[in-house]
DNA sequence: TGCACGGCGCTTT
DNA sequence: AAAGCGCCGTGCA
């Protein structure tokens, strides 16, 4: 017996101002987002997008363009839909709690492990939004320690301050 | 300011 | 079953 459903995903490039992400679409949305790896510009791209199927060459156009808005710190005026049933129910609790960031605002793990009811989960978050498949879209750059010291970023403290900055935030030195 | 430590909830091995 | 975290508050120099 297979499923038919997620058997596969689509693979395409998006360029940015930046370089280019890798976006993973399922037939539910989007699956995951890669930051560019260094000095790794272009990936052969495999399919064009023209083989994409309709919906997800609708979602690649939308990603990319809140890609775009994102990295000029605005807010993007519609997102793709995510598709992150990779994650535990704890995890996805957190990611939703993320994506309910708005631009340019900031919040701290224990904020997050609050909102999403378990406030003593502070360490778990913090796992939590390092598994985070969808970077930048997911912000889980706007979520940073107690008092405002940055904390971690799994793909690189780099990326989180350049985020950050574009989105006008403020960090102490 | 800075470091050390204990406790915490969840994921991963 | 146990280790290991993108944490956080406290306490001490």
């Amino acid at each position: 017996m297979k499923s038919k459903h997620t058997l596969h995903y689509h693979a395409t490039e998006l360029e940015t101002s930046v370089g280019s992400f890798l976006a993973l679409f399922s037939d539910q949305g989007l699956v995951s987002l890669a930051f560019p790896t260094q000095g790794n510009p272009a990936i052969p791209q495999p399919e064009s997008t023209g083989v994409l199927p309709p919906a997800v060459r609708r979602w690649r156009k939308i990603t990319e363009a809140a890609l775009a808005a994102l990295l000029k710190g605005k807010c993007p005026q519609e997102m793709p839909p995510f598709d992150i049933s990779s994650g535990t129910e704890f995890q996805q609790a957190v990611w939703r709690a993320m994506a309910a960031i708005p631009v340019g605002q900031q919040r701290s793990y224990g904020q997050i492990a609050e909102a999403i009811g378990r406030p003593r989960a502070v360490r778990a978050v913090g796992q939590a939004c390092g598994a985070n498949p969808i970077p930048v879209l997911i912000p889980c750059h706007r979520v940073l320690a107690a008092h405002g010291a940055i904390g971690g970023f799994s793909a690189g403290l780099e990326w989180k301050r350049l985020l950050l900055q574009r989105e006008g935030l403020i960090l102490p030195l």
